[in-house]
RNA sequence: GGGCACAUAGCUCAGCGGUAGAGCACCGCCUUCACACGGCGGGGGUCGAAGGUUCGAAACCUUCUGUGCCCACCA
């Protein structure tokens, strides 16, 4: 149609104005000067105008007033106004030109070019831009109403960052192509005249109306709206718009819209124009925008890359079979069923703001755990009620309650605010963490264990009163997580031998504040309550202790307060941590051989020697200093700093002085009790090689041989007995020998003790030579070493006697079957369970032979 | 090509100026009378990289790298 140059390309400047001929048709066409089109670095600095069929070549027409020449038909074959090419199919049209200005001279040449091409989806072929009457939709003065309702508040998002896509969108807006050439739709409203091959004459001044107009012969539109047209007029026309109904009065505009941000453009913005232009008004406060599902790589789920999950797969679970491709990969076993509560409350709990989810399988399993959780909760709430039915709201303010019955109420109080507050800044995954921890971590947690003492017991008001506050809090957050969880939640709160007001949970009220369950007092009671059934808990866990062993536990505090609160409540510390004894004292002497808790306000003692280990006891402490050093370290690095304590705000910096100090303090204490548990170090000096660590080397094989002294409750009584029976009138070669005999048990810390007291007789005039003294050490020469063997192969192979001649093929054996045992250990923990069983029978005949000797 | 997100423990994610957290997975002890889809305890992270602001940065700013999404006639 014309062939372009810039303007300031001197190359063609003398050709400005003139006009050149089309070779293939003849046709005369115009050169014009356009500097937006074209770049005159580029190529030859001319290239040729077809506005008909290139979206820039258009705008240039347009700027140059030049004619719109259609060359194609609708299947993409030259027209009529293709001279010679016509009937052509467009790729064959191109070859025949190309041949044609080859055989008349006039190719230069041909290069390689690459270019932005687009393609059908559909059909994957190039797509070819060509004119046909449609109908569009002048946009701005619709924009503009949309823009400003935006921007004076009248509508908000949730994420607010979708605002400013909505508004980009909007602001760089062009007119809307409304009319599709689709199977289905609302059909335009639109009448042409009747043409002469019985089809629409486009050409004709079309008549809108919803049916045929009277006079003439006329044939509607045979296009049908664009989709998001229709679906823009969504938020009135639903409520029974052009009619001024009541559903329209009440619900336009609407509060919140809820969608996906993938439709903003599409959905969000038209309903805002449309609701702005034929109501007057935005269609709805809020746009609350989800998160979109993606898949395990974050990418969009599309059936063409096959990696849609299909959510019923999730519920219901599925054979690899069942899945498509990339999912059955990942899960060559299937898919378990999850359950619709499990996948629900996931999808909540993933739905952080402005972000997209990764659907994670095993996060949805940790859900499913919660459920079943939830459900034994509920269950053990039902079969501890008796016949108490009712719902608990009245007997609990009424009644005097227990510390754990006030607490749980404080608690479920300050959840209900919690999650009100999530929910009306659209935080669910706060809203369904809050939720979640509160039932796993409180109530089932603690309350239900601590209710069970009451619920057991005897005393009626008290288990009525337990019965009152289980089953209230229960009715509270069912509903609560009702929302979350709606199946789940329903069938429990409908099997709850409770009288309600209303048929479903469903339709019951959403939990509010009430302030009278606040109760700061016993939640600060609780406190040093969990503190010690925390710490008891974590010396038992790091010594490995064996729940069913009965322990003894001393609290010290300087606090009444806290001395007070444990001695009221040990009802609730003692079964909690397995305690037989509980005692709580001020700060005064600390129980020797015993692993400690060190806490700000109180220090936990289990005075165990001998089934704690305190070897790793020893490890726990050095840990726990250390780390505090470390804290310490790097709180001193900043008090190093003078501007720190220059410019940092004054509450800071009082902070981190405190800090010290506890930490300081803290220090001190566990270090003092690390020396109390320390073992003397004992050195043995065999003739040749120089000092050994016996009691190193002696732990190491016994930990080896796995021999331990357990928690079998025979030998910690057949134990007690022994050293109950070493206290006094044992000569040094008694102590001695005691102290080989618990080497021989694997008891270093009982050893230490004989061997130390073996040390104090040999300082009398009758002493064994054999053992002299050495400050805070005892020195044991080779013979001792090879009883202290000899102990320990007795252990291991009580009925062979090892002759000190034979003792280093003993030795040798006896490694070579520790090696054995070990790497049966590994593979088969049963085979090692029962080595390990075989020797504490050992141990039991062995200690009171020990004792009869004497 | 333009725009917007995201990058924190093996995985999925919270935290978003002042002592790095959860769930799952992992390790140890336990089939204790709601629950082994469980209980208790434990190990694991120089918070993508480099600069900058600050007394102090995982967090605020800049650049880079990687990943994803949206738009692509116009931003």
């Amino acid at each position: 149609t014309a062939v372009a140059v810039n303007s300031t390309d001197e190359r063609y400047t003398h050709l400005h104005g003139k006009t050149v001929l089309l070779p293939l048709t003849n046709r005369e066409i115009p050169i014009i000067i356009d500097d937006v089109l074209v770049d005159p670095k580029f190529g030859t600095g001319v290239v040729k105008v077809t506005p008909a069929h290139d979206h820039n070549d258009y705008a240039t027409g347009l700027r140059h007033n030049l004619p719109m020449i259609n060359i194609f038909t609708e299947t993409a074959h030259v027209n009529e106004n293709g001279g010679k090419y016509q009937g052509l199919e467009r790729f064959e049209a191109r070859k025949k030109v190309l041949e044609d200005l080859t055989e008349l001279g006039l190719l230069i040449e041909t290069k390689p070019h690459k270019l932005a091409l687009a393609i059908s989806e559909r059909t994957k072929v190039p797509v070819e831009p060509r004119l046909s009457p449609q109908w569009y939709v002048k946009i701005q003065p619709l924009a503009d109403k949309a823009i400003a309702a935006v921007k004076e508040g009248k509508t908000t998002f949730v994420p607010e960052t979708w605002t400013a896509v909505y508004m980009k969108w909007m602001e760089g807006i062009h007119d809307w192509c409304i009319s599709r050439q689709l199977w289905w739709g609302h059909q335009i409203p639109a009448w042409f005249k009747v043409g002469a091959d019985g089809k629409p004459d486009f050409e004709s001044t079309p008549v809108v109306s919803r049916t045929k107009p009277p006079e003439g012969e006329w044939v509607q539109d045979p296009d049908v709206l664009d989709t998001w047209f229709s679906s823009g007029l969504w938020p009135f026309s639903t409520l029974g718009w052009p009619q001024k109904t009541e559903e329209l009065k009440t619900f336009y505009p609407n509060s919140v819209m809820e969608t996906g941000h993938d439709i903003i453009f599409f959905w969000v913005a038209r309903m805002m124009m449309m609701g702005l232009h034929f109501m007057g008004e935005v269609p709805f406060r809020t746009v609350y925008l989800h998160a979109m599902v993606r898949d395990e790589k974050g990418d969009k789920m599309s059936k063409t890359k096959g990696n849609v999950i299909d959510p019923l797969d999730i519920i219901l679970g599925a054979p690899a079979a069942n899945l498509p491709g990339s999912i059955r990969n990942k899960y060559p076993q299937g898919l378990p069923a999850q359950g619709a509560d499990a996948l629900r409350f996931t999808l909540a709990s993933l739905t952080q703001q402005g972000r997209d989810i990764k659907l994670s399988i095993d996060r949805i399993g940790g859900y499913r755990a919660f459920c079943n959780k939830i459900w034994n909760a509920a269950r053990f709430a039902m079969m501890n009620l008796g016949d108490f039915t009712d719902d608990g709201s009245v007997f609990i303010k009424e009644r005097s309650l227990s510390l754990a019955d006030r607490w749980i109420l404080s608690r479920l109080n300050r959840v209900t605010v919690a999650t009100q507050a999530a929910l009306t800044a659209y935080q669910f995954a706060e809203a369904a963490s809050v939720l979640y921890q509160f039932l796993w971590g409180e109530f089932c947690d603690w309350y239900i264990e601590l209710s069970k003492s009451a619920l057991y017991g005897d005393d009626a008001h008290a288990k009525t009163s337990t019965r009152a506050v289980l089953v209230f809090v229960l009715d509270q957050v069912l509903r609560l997580l009702h929302p979350f969880m709606p199946f789940l939640t329903e069938e429990i709160w409908q099997k709850l031998p409770i009288t309600r007001s209303v048929e479903s949970i469903m339709i019951a009220p959403y939990p509010v504040e009430d302030a009278r369950l606040h109760d700061a007092a016993a939640e600060a009671e609780m406190k040093p309550i969990s503190q010690a059934i925390d710490g008891i808990r974590a010396i038992r866990g790091e010594s490995n202790l064996s729940p069913a062993l009965k322990i003894e536990a001393v609290i010290q505090s300087e606090s009444q307060q806290v001395r007070e609160s444990l001695d009221r409540w040990r009802s609730y510390v003692m079964p909690l941590t397995g305690l037989a004894k509980l005692s709580v004292t001020a700060m005064g002497v600390k129980p020797q051989q015993a692993a400690a808790d060190i806490r700000s306000d109180m220090e936990i003692y289990v005075p165990l020697a001998g089934i704690v280990d305190l070897a790793e006891e020893r490890e726990r402490l050095k840990k726990e200093i250390s780390k505090a050093e470390q804290e310490i370290a790097a709180i001193n690095k900043k008090f190093e700093n003078p501007r720190f304590v220059e410019r940092a705000p004054p509450d800071v910096v009082e902070k981190d002085r405190a800090r010290v100090i506890e930490l300081t303090s803290r220090i001190e204490k566990l270090s003092e009790n690390l020396r109390r548990i320390a073992p003397v170090e004992m050195r043995i000096a065999p003739p040749a090689t120089g000092s050994v660590n016996l009691g190193d080397e002696l732990r190491a094989e016994m930990s080896e041989a796995s021999v331990s002294a357990g928690p079998d409750a025979q030998v910690t009584e057949a134990l007690v007995q022994l050293r109950a029976g070493t206290k006094e009138g044992l000569t040094s070669r008694d102590h001695y020998d005691l102290g080989v005999a618990y080497m021989g048990m694997g008891l270093v810390d009982d050893a230490v003790r004989e061997f130390n007291a073996a040390k104090d007789e040999v300082n009398t005039p009758n002493a064994r030579p054999s053992v002299p003294s050495a400050p805070a050490k005892v020195k044991v020469k080779a013979p001792a070493k090879s009883k202290a063997r000899a102990a320990v192969k007795a252990i291991k192979a009580p009925k062979k006697k090892a002759p000190a001649a034979a003792k280093k093929k003993v030795a040798v054996k006896a490694k070579a079957k520790k090696a054995v045992v070990k790497a049966k250990a590994k593979k088969a923990p049963v085979a090692a369970k029962k080595k390990k069983a075989v020797v504490k029978t050992k141990v039991k005949k062995a200690a009171p032979k020990k004792k009869g000797k004497r």
